[in-house]
DNA sequence: TTGACAAATGTTGTATACAACATTATAATG
DNA sequence: CATTATAATGTTGTATACAACATTTGTCAA
């Protein structure tokens, strides 16, 4: 169920259809199942999610202001790719905030927590879905601890836009290493070393993105042409 | 027309209605032309706004993402309140980018936009519209140089909720203060001095900050039981 | 073949009717 | 009078038809 002190944005008042659509597309397109830079039409859109063009136009307006995907007026929507520059500024915007929260507000978060969390990173689990679920929630839990409605709106975002990455470059083994500096941050964090806390979640921030952009640069023989040098707004294909 | 650098966010092609529509109702949010905690129907805003409730739903949606209305659903629009939380919250977040924008992107802003820059604020315009509009634009130049769009997105929603503040508490004598500030800001990265510029932006940001926070505390006479105990998301009426 | 023009198609923008739910008012009942 | 049941109203959710614009295709002439 996660740890205490965990986002309470699992609300459940999720019956309505355009939340239902929203959350869909959304994971479709964070999981990669839309790939970047593929072109949506409303219409299609509309059979696949079983709905009508009212809530799904409305989901894609919000993905839109999620930097997600791209509408051209009258032309048409389409996933914003990505790009290495993309990788850089996703990271730069963690690493404003992250830090902060862990140094600052990381102890609102009870030692029980703590001792929790790094029982679970040494448990060695090899299912790799749960082990992103883990990591998401151990982050997700210094977000939250801000109680900045505008910090965590941001980080919801960031966070979405990272997800796209792990899964594109698939980083299974980046998991173990991830789970190992994890429990640095935790550990130190039980001591209430907080300067020491927030250093090792930069460098462990750093490493995440060091790892994308590796595997970004040298993807070339399955690379299927996904990351594009360009820029993330996706381009309508010009004329 | 601004200075060089400045938000390239000026797009024209607004001609469409939902565009409008949005543009609209977020300045009458923002400038409290409509107060905090209003409610709105749907049905109103077409006929204020001269449109049908397609586009209308559309600025609604962006607008909910953006912090500025709360859509209880089947139950009502609500205009978010301000409160003393609220305010610290968005002077958090803007120290979180700020000062940092200024210590390692100012080197991307020309030496002549800060002459440029220093010789506006020491010209005496009496006219306040004047000098916010000076004052939004050296703000959002050092947030335009990180070139990061994801910095560049979460400033723009902390400016708009910043905006609504400095309305309501009408702070005419500040903005004096405010420009001097500005003016050292400036002179530090004409030197290239950008610790000490960060530095000048953090405790400007603090002094907008106190400046506000003691307004909302003192205010009482006039007070038009704007700024609620509670928090942003506006509650819908308790039955 | 090339070019220009026109028609057809694809796609989103806008308006509106109706459905679903929440709240309030009303009336009936004890 | 108090309480409950029921109807009426208010508000947003959803579906769909049509309009406006962009692109592509096709036709015809030079």
């Amino acid at each position: 169920m996660g740890y205490r002190n965990v986002s309470k944005e699992e609300k459940k008042p999720s019956q309505s259809l355009k939340q239902i659509v929203y959350e869909d597309l959304k994971r479709r397109i964070i999981s990669c199942e839309i790939l970047p830079g593929t072109q949506l039409t409303e219409e299609i859109l509309c059979e696949q999610l079983k709905a009508s063009r009212t809530p799904v136009r409305d989901a894609l307006s919000r993905l839109e202001q999620e930097q997600l995907l791209t509408i051209h007026p009258k032309k048409g929507i389409f996933v914003n790719t990505v790009s290495l520059a993309n990788v850089s500024e996703l990271f730069e915007a963690r690493l404003r905030i992250e830090p902060y929260a862990v140094q600052y507000y990381g102890n609102r978060i009870g030692d029980d927590v703590y001792v929790e969390c790094i029982r679970r990173f040494e448990s060695e689990t090899r299912k790799s879905r749960e082990l992103y679920r883990l990591d998401d929630e151990f982050h997700q839990m210094f977000i939250d601890a801000t109680r900045n409605r505008y910090l965590i709106m941001f980080y919801n975002t960031v966070r979405d836009q990272t997800m796209r990455y792990r899964v594109l470059s698939a980083m299974e083994r980046r998991l173990f290493d991830s789970q190992a500096e994890h429990r640095e941050v935790a550990m130190q964090c039980l001591r209430g070393n907080w300067e020491r806390a927030a250093e090792a979640m930069r460098s462990h921030i750093e490493n995440s993105k060091i790892s994308i952009l590796d595997y970004v640069m040298h993807q070339n023989r399955d690379a299927k042409n996904i990351f594009a040098a360009t820029d993330i707004p996706a381009e309508a294909p010009e004329t």
